[in-house]
DNA sequence: AATGAATGAGAATTCATTCAT
DNA sequence: TATGAATGAATTCTCATTCAT
C-alpha cells in the first residue's frame, strides 16, 4: 500500500505478498461466481495476472486456496456482540445498528459466504463452517434479547424464533441482492429499519397480550 | 432382459419414460449436491444405472438436463395464493398454512433450488429462474397483506417489510436444514407459529403505534 | 489370433482384447527402454496407435500398466524345472537345456525384467518381484545339483555357489546383449556349452580333489 | 551467512568446491535410487542442502551432472590389472583378491552403475560407458588366463568363458545386494572363495581332460 | 555468489460427447 | 433402443530452467 522507495529498492517481500493476495483476490472473486471447480487455475491466473504455475508457488494446492480462504469467515462473534452494547431504551437503535454490522459483514465476505453455499457438500470443512457466520448471528442477537428478558424488558419466551426472523432478514436481503442480482423495491436501511420496527413490535406486542 | 413384445411396442414407452426419469433424479440430486460440474455424467448415470451414453439418447445435453430440471420450478403463484384464501379474522391460521406451503414447496424442489443458487452465475437461463420461487412468495404474500391493508385491517405501509420478513424465515429455516444440515432448536411448525404472532404482533403494533 | 469371419463381423469383442494388447506392448516396450516415467502415456497412445485416452478405458491409471506387466514375470519356477529333467549321466545336456530355457524366458520378458531393475525403488511392488526370475533360477538349479550330491555323483558341499556361477553367467549375457547392447565374441550357445563344461569340471574336479 | 573476507577471497573457493560436490553426491544416491527422471532437480538440491537454482550456476543442465558423475566410471582397467599381479602358483589367491577388488570397485559405484543400467536406452554417451566396468573387467581377467596359457599353465582354449563366468558372478552379487536388496545365503567372501576354486577345477580339469 | 519469483512445456487424468454396432 | 469404444478439449499439477536482484 505504501510503497515507498525502500520497499520499492529492496522489493521482493511485498511483490510477492501482492501477487499473492491477487492470486486469492481472483480466486474468490471467480469461486463465488462459478463455484470451486468453475474457477479454473486458469482462469483465476488470468484474472490475477499471473502465469498459471505461479498459483501453485504460492499455494500447495487448489484446495490451499480455498482454505485460505475459509480463514477469513471466523472470528466475527466479537464483532457482532460488540454492536450490540447499550441498553434496552435504545433497542431499536441497536437492532438497527446489528442489521448493519451483521449484512456489511456478509458482503465483506460475500466471496466466501457464496463458496460455502455452493461447495457445502464437495468440502467437508466448509460445511463446518458454513453455518458458523449465521447462527452465530442468530445466537448473538438471541442472548441479548435473553438479557432483557431477565431484566424484565421483554416477554419470556421466543427470543430465538424473534432474532432468527430479524437475522433471516437480513440474510435473505443479502442473498437477493448478491447472488440473485435482484434490486429491492427499497433500500437496505429502509428495510432494517422498518423490520427492526415490526420486530419490536412483535415482541412488544407478544409481551402485552401475554400480560 | 426379457424384451417381450409388449414390453418393446407399448411397455416400451413406458420403461423409456421411466429411464428418463431416472436420469432426471440422479442428475438432480447430484446437482444438487455437488453443483452442475460435480454431477459428471458417468455419476449420474451410475445412479440412474443406466449407460452414460443412455443420457445422450434422451437429451441432447447435459445442459438439456438442467433446463429440464428447471421447469419444475415454475407455477408456484397459483397453489401459494391458494394457501392464502380466507379471511383477516382467520389471519393467523392462513400464515401457518401459507409458511407451510411454502416450505413444503421448496423442500419438494430442494435439489432445483439448490443447483439454482449455486448456478446462478454460471447459467443466465437460472438467473431468471432463481428469484422466482422466492421472489413470489413475498410479492403474494405482500398481496393479501395489502387487501387487508385495503380492507382497513391493517396500517398502510410497510406490508412488503412484513412479508419479507416471514418469508426470509422459512427461506432461512429451509437453508440451515437443507444446505447447513443444521438442526434448529424448535421443529419448523413450532417456529412458523411463532413467527405468525410474531409478526401479526409486529404490524398490529406498528398500527397501534401509528394511531 | 484366429480372426474367422464371425470374430470379425461381430468385431467388438476381439477388438477391445486387441487394443489392450496393443497397450501393454507399447507399454512394456518403452518402460523397458525409457523407464517408467519415460514412458508417458503420450508415447504409449502414439506408439500403440490409439488415442491417449482410450488408455485410461483400459487401465485405471498408469500404474495398472505396469502392474498387469509384473504379471508376466511370476510362474516360471515349473518350466524351469521341466528342464531338468534326467538323471546324472546327461548332466552337460541338462545344464545346456537349462541354460537355454532360462536365457530365453529372460529374452522373452526382456523389456518387464528391464523395467524391473530400473524401478526397483520407485515401485514397492516391483521390489518383491525383482529377485523373482532370477534368484528361482539359482534355487531350481541349486536343488537339481544337490539332488545329485545326495545320489552321490557330486561332492557335498558348494552345489549353490556353482549354481549361481552359472546362472549368473546366463544372465550376463543376456544384460550384455539386451541392455548394453554389446556383442560377445561367441554366440550364447557356444558360451552356455562351454560354461556347462567348466561348470561340471569344477564340481566334479572339486570332487576328485576332496576325495 | 558468515562471509568473512578469508573465506570469500580463500576459503570462497572451497566452499564452492564443497557444494558442488553436495549436489553430485545428491544427485548420484538419488539417480541411482529413483532414475534420472526420478531425481528432480528440485530433490537434489533439497538433499544437497542448497537452493534449487545453485545447481545451475553450477552445472549448465541437469544433463551435465549426469556427464559429471559418468567421469568417475572410467579409468580402472590399470586398477584392476594391478590386483592381478603375481604368478601361476598363487593362481587362487590372485582370482580372490581380483574379485574383491571388482567387486569394491562396483560397490564404490553402484549408484552410477545403476544410472547406467537405468538410463541406457534415454543417454546415448551413458551406453558406450555401460560395458566399460564389466567388460573391461571380463577384459583384463581375459588377458591374465590367456597369458598363463601361453605359459602352459592352462589349457588352450576358452579363457573367455571362464574370465566371463567369474565376473558374472562377482557382478550378480553385486546386482542382488545393492539392486535388488537380497541377502545370498553366504558372505561375499565366501562366495568369491567358492567361485575360484570352482573356476579353477573348471579350467584344469578341463585341461586334464582335453589331454 | 546465491536466491526467490516466475514461467513454458509437458505430465497424468477427467469429462462430455460421437461413432459404430 | 441401448451400449462399448473412442476421443478432443480441458484440468490440476510438476519440472527444468531463466530472470532479476
Amino acid at each position: 500500500m505504501d510503497h515507498s522507495d525502500r520497499e520499492t529498492s529492496v522489493g521482493g517481500k511485498g511483490e510477492e505478498q501482492e501477487t499473492r493476495e491477487r492470486i486469492l483476490a481472483a480466486a474468490s472473486q471467480l469461486m463465488a461466481q462459478k463455484g470451486y471447480k468453475g474457477a479454473t487455475t486458469r482462469k483465476i491466473s488470468e484474472l490475477a495476472g499471473v502465469n498459471e504455475v505461479t498459483i501453485f508457488r504460492h499455494f500447495k494446492n487448489k484446495d490451499a486456496i480455498l482454505e485460505e480462504l475459509l480463514k477469513g469467515i471466523m472470528n466475527v462473534r466479537q464483532q457482532l456482540e460488540d454492536s450490540l452494547h447499550g441498553d434496552f431504551s435504545e433497542l431499536k437503535d441497536m437492532l438497527l445498528r446489528y442489521a448493519r454490522a451483521y449484512y456489511e459483514m456478509l458482503v465483506e465476505r460475500k466471496e466466501i459466504m457464496m463458496i460455502c453455499m455452493i461447495e457445502a457438500d464437495n468440502h467437508p470443512e466448509v460445511m463446518k463452517l458454513i453455518s458458523s457466520l449465521p447462527m452465530t448471528a442468530v445466537e448473538v442477537l438471541c442472548n441479548k434479547l435473553q438479557a432483557f428478558q431477565d431484566e424484565g424488558h421483554l416477554p419470556r419466551k421466543d427470543a430465538c424464533v424473534a432474532a432468527l426472523m430479524f437475522v433471516s432478514t437480513c440474510f435473505y436481503a443479502f442473498m437477493a441482492k448478491y447472488r440473485a442480482n435482484l434490486e429491492l423495491e427499497f433500500t437496505e436501511d429502509q428495510l432494517f429499519e422498518d423490520a427492526s420496527e415490526v420486530l419490536i413490535n412483535g415482541i412488544m406486542g407478544k409481551m402485552n397480550s401475554h400480560r
